[in-house]
DNA sequence: ACGATAAGCCAACGCTGTTGCGTTACGTCA
DNA sequence: TGACGTAACGCAACAGCGTTGGCTTATCGT
């Protein structure tokens, strides 16, 4: 047996001998799933359209979820003669995930639904110098608090947090430089023995990414998301598929050289994005926060080729117009010679929810997100 | 029927009636494949546990292979009582496909066959200025007489060429600055119309990477190969997915500032990486080009995360030494903080037939490459 | 009220990998 | 030399996927 989506499809439905075309199957629930997550009734023929099966497949398909309770059926709709369509939603409230964002100083967790919309939310402060074990208990103590609102099967709880992670290992590493308690420390197997449940930890941007990416599925199949909170950090999703690296830090741009002869950084170099940023604010001259910002956001560009860009994080929020504007501009000056790319800079939405609701939808992704480049239209 | 898989298959043996489950099969097929490219024999219980499926469907996937002739039984080996273990091999000859590697001046062609062997060479001298129909009566001549060597059956063409270029179209775009009789010419269409072969029509240095990680499966699949020949590009393959980005543009690094306030290039900014490496060049002056190629890899490996870089191209190959040595070091020292990420700096292993051998692959990735992610050992 | 039309269901089908059990080929020991 | 244990492998039955072709159901137009 084997192979994710196998896996993936035994946890869906229970109990169930394992087959070999569970795998198929669980490709394309994922992708019904996705289409109907973005809100409007879907009908038979355009999922046969979108997933490229026959509509007597969809049918099939849809009778697996609806058995599962994800969806449901959603009136009908008729246009000119013969049997009117017979109209599909998601049931959002079918399932739920817990979604935890942890910084140093502050633990904001949520509840989320199978859309990724949040329920409810719940912040505590913590002390970044306390041990591990009471940190695990603060993270179990919110979950469970958040576990006793909404209904529908609870999945998992996510875990986003900054600096080094290994989402793999479920560890936080920690970074040599600074004194760092909690590193080292294996976040989610501790949780995991602690709830029960499937535990995900994982970077805060990258979190903040699948989040935004879910609640819009295909509108951020190549996009970056930049988070600017202690730090600056951002994540890729590449050809519709979130990108890790080899040691899980792509999109890790806080050292990234902005400026040749900056300000030295606790890395050892000089002008390295995060400090210049940092330093930017703290003179609270938003221009040139901006300008270091927009620097980052080029290169990104350039490189990785993503017409998308999400903003995010406390300092972004803040000033979001004078960083909007300085992005964009700097965008629209850098790409001025390639008339063909467009890029679009988005605030992101879930404002002080992003991470935590990331972190959920991060549980959401495992479960039923796609299998990548399976299913789809042709791909040529 | 559909998906990408699915016409895979339907094009790996001929006449069949689609199914479904053509494309767990097809995966399957590639996945054998890709661990018997790597040349050492290989046994059915190894098989079974890199796909994690039962040795009984490794029985029936090689059975497959083995009728379409592209594996063979290669000995066995006993250790130990009981029945000794049966080998397979690749059968190289069984498949070939032709690369051509165009430039402005020169067209460079090469058959090779399944492993990415090299089996034939054939250089022409054009012109830039010639019209497409001649461009394209060229690309054809040397393919033709390319498909007179080696054996097996004839998979398609592959084009590899510098410059901006639509793969999923198959057009040249070129670059609207500089004046270009070949800009926005269908050549993928119009060499199939010639050939009545597939055509596969790429960037130049994506070529090179899919090329250099055929050979090597699993070695670079977080990797960029950064080309320096006309110009400066580079290409990415993340988490073992080529990355093409939403135009196609992925790792054209040549556009990069390196130096605030640099030469002036065509692209109306100042620094960009490709004009200071190629002034570099022109200045002799070896150390400071290989300074630029340096920044530019140092770049990529802290916003992709990749643990291996490539190098090829021309003005490579000529000073390697210098080259490696120096971007080496720039690796070394931009990385000292991060004791836990080492990136290894390779030189490609292809020399002068790298691009064109790449396009080759591009055919052969094409036909019996895996669909990404739906195979392999659990990606938890 | 009737026919044209379109959506959707049922049943048979081919294919996948899986399971259970039998077969083959080897080393070992009496 | 022959019996035994062992490990690799093959055969046959099986479940479940999407597909195919035919039938049922529900609406509109006349």
């Amino acid at each position: 047996m084997g192979v994710l989506a196998t896996r993936r499809r035994a946890r869906m439905s229970a109990v169930r001998p394992t087959g070999p075309l569970d795998r198929v199957a669980g490709a394309h629930d994922a992708a019904v799933l996705a289409v109907a997550r973005r809100g409007e009734p879907v009908a038979r023929a355009g999922l046969a359209d979108a997933l490229q099966v026959t509509p007597q497949a969809i049918s099939k398909i849809l009778t697996r979820l609806i058995d599962r309770g994800m969806i449901a059926e959603s009136g009908s709709f008729s246009s000119g003669p013969g049997k009117p369509t017979t109209l599909y939603r998601i049931v959002p409230e079918s399932r739920r995930a817990i979604g935890l964002h942890l910084t140093s100083s502050l633990l904001h967790g949520v509840v989320a639904d199978l859309t990724g919309q949040v329920l409810e939310r719940r912040s505590v402060e913590i002390d970044p110098r306390q041990p591990v074990p009471a940190l695990i208990a603060d993270l179990a103590g919110t979950a469970r608090e958040l576990a006793r609102h909404g209904g529908g099967e609870m999945l998992g709880v996510g875990v986003g947090m900054p600096g080094p992670v290994d989402p793999v290992e479920g560890i936080y590493r920690g970074s040599a430089s600074s004194a760092d308690d909690w590193r080292g420390a294996p976040i989610r197997d501790l949780l995991l023995e602690e709830l029960a449940l499937p535990v995900h930890l994982d970077h805060d941007s990258r979190a903040a990414l699948v989040g935004e990416s879910w609640s819009q599925p295909g509108l951020l199949d190549n996009a970056a998301l930049v988070l600017a909170e202690e730090g600056l950090g951002a994540s890729l999703r590449l050809d519709g598929v979130m990108v890790r690296g080899a040691h899980s830090q792509a999109g890790e741009v806080g050292h990234t050289v902005v400026q040749m002869d900056g300000l030295p950084c606790p890395c050892g170099r000089r002008g390295c994005a995060q400090v210049e940023y940092l330093a930017a604010l703290a003179a609270e001259d938003q221009e040139q926060a901006a300008r270091v910002l927009a620097t980052v956001v080029l290169d990104l560009v350039r490189l990785v080729d993503v017409d998308r860009v999400v903003l995010g994080g406390r300092s972004v929020y803040a000033h979001h117009q004078v960083t909007m504007e300085a992005v964009r501009r700097a965008l629209d000056e850098g790409l001025r010679a390639e008339a063909r790319v467009h890029v679009e800079v988005l605030l992101s939405t879930r404002g002080i929810d992003l991470i935590a609701a990331g972190a959920a939808c991060q549980v959401l992704e495992h479960e039923y997100g796609l299998p990548s480049a399976l299913v789809g239209p042709e791909s040529e």
